[in-house]
DNA sequence: GAGTGGTCTAGACCACCGT
DNA sequence: CGGTGGTCTAGACCACTCA
């Protein structure tokens, strides 16, 4: 949402509806209408470029209000299936499909959507004290007890990235009594009742250290995609603090924005966290 | 927005209402509030991790329908800046700010919102048949004419990035007539008439070629963070697909993400846009 | 000027959270 | 159980696009 152009177009925050947190898909009406209209589109039923049929129209062949159809049609805009603009109707677009907010918090959940066997295994667990960019990230007073779970995650076996999750105590705990062949930390921990429900990302790039080297093969010194996460629960209480490194070229990060959906920016001086200008070590 | 988590969360795309194109901040009534909210929200008058007042007296002090309140919190909501749960008041967060879709879409409206100076100087400017990937990501037939710029970008006149951006001819030609010490080419096309809604990015990393080393003043096969983007108007055409390299720990790109908010993604296999797998150059 | 999307209202009901 | 946010409706009016 937000910002555009200068004269004629301008700025303006987009906005967007509250949403529900746990429904199935079907349950909710205006969920149900945009299911069917994003499998419509991407059965090929509106090519990228067609004209969807008006509002009204919709709200008909649903049997719900024109409000529904415009939630429905809401949440495709953000996924950027279509656009809109007052006095036409709206354009499918082509492109890639954003994925939803749990491919994107847990590599699990991603790689699984992608049909990508996920895998990994757990380097080490250690519980210490919080340094202090943990403990500025997880909100704790600085020496607070963390735990750091460093994890290699795999795709079809290939080593793809190193995982280093810093938990706050609490959670750190139920981390710590997982089965070592749990695939998805993440979902364990949803399970046992922890929120995640906003995410803060910072995609920059960094050097394999020691263990990076060691579990992903590389040399020392390799340069690496980096990912930092912080998730925070419904409270705005984070929950973990996490720095993900892949191996060049297996993967890219992909951002779909718009008038209507911001979230993305760039940065530069260092304003939360540091950007990646370590430099590679000497190695 | 969109998904969530599992059992009781879960996912499911989020949802957002639709947006006006072009009006002065406060002409609207859901503008106007979320305006004043984020204003008190900076301002310290609720601290991260405050409670927000329900919907119902907001509605009352701004005297608007609750319908629109909605509206304005579901703003700040895509802006990372409060979180909500049914059964309890909203909650503030802390963190970064989300930055508008304009400062994503150009150099300059982002360099200066940051308060930093940018430059730049144009290398040159080429007409040419569409490559593949040109006529790919601007849906032309392969072979017709476009527009390469290629322009170095500066931040307090230190370099930082090397942009390439492709145009379709109409567009292109607009660009080609701009003054040699335009700043923004963006900003120039918007003010005549050009419209930028909707952008795909995505985020992965390369190494210099020779014009990005002798620009970026780099060797050559330096690893640079890549950026590349495609930009359509309200109709779903394509205006501009532009592929930008930043020299590494002069930049970070970050995203802010809910389970009302998606738009983020991780892509492996190349679904759209190859990964940069090309691997550093000999060199 | 007809068609269509964006804004706004008023009210209803439900699901969930905490006390 | 009361308070609060999430869903849904019905209708009104306006702003913009396009023929």
């Amino acid at each position: 949402m937000s910002g555009q152009k200068a004269s004629r177009h301008s700025s303006g925050p987009g906005d967007m509806v509250q949403e529900e947190h746990g429904t199935p898909d079907r349950d909710l009406r205006y969920r149900r209408v945009a299911a069917e209209l994003r499998e419509a589109i991407i059965a090929g039923e509106y090519a990228a470029g067609a004209k969807l049929p008006p509002e009204g129209t919709l709200a008909e062949r649903y049997s719900v209000s024109r409000g529904t159809v415009r939630h429905a049609l809401a949440v495709l805009r953000t996924d950027g299936l279509v656009t809109s603009r007052r006095g036409t109707r709206r354009t499918v677009l082509g492109g890639p499909r954003a994925q939803s907010f749990s491919e994107l918090l847990s590599f699990t959940n991603w790689a699984r959507s992608t049909g990508e066997t996920p895998g990994g295994r757990v380097d080490r667990v250690v519980r210490r004290p919080a340094e202090p960019l943990d403990a500025e990230q997880l909100g704790l007073e600085a020496g607070a007890e963390v735990y750091l779970v460093l994890r290699l995650r795999t795709l079809s076996g290939e080593p793809v990235m190193v995982e280093r999750s810093i938990y706050p105590a609490r959670v750190g705990a139920l981390v710590a009594e997982l089965p070592p062949d749990t695939v998805s930390h993440t979902e364990a921990l949803v399970m046992q009742g922890v929120l995640f429900t906003d995410a803060d990302h910072t995609i920059d790039l960094t050097w394999a250290d020691a263990d990076d080297a060691r579990l992903l093969d590389c040399p020392v010194g390799q340069v690496l995609l980096r990912e930092r996460r912080r998730t925070t629960n419904p409270a705005g209480v984070p929950v973990e603090w996490s720095e993900d490194r892949y191996l060049p070229g297996t993967i890219a990060f992909t951002v779909h924005n718009s008038v209507a959906t911001s979230t993305l920016g760039r940065r530069h001086s260092p304003r939360t966290l540091p950007v990646g200008t370590d430099g590679p070590p000497a190695a």
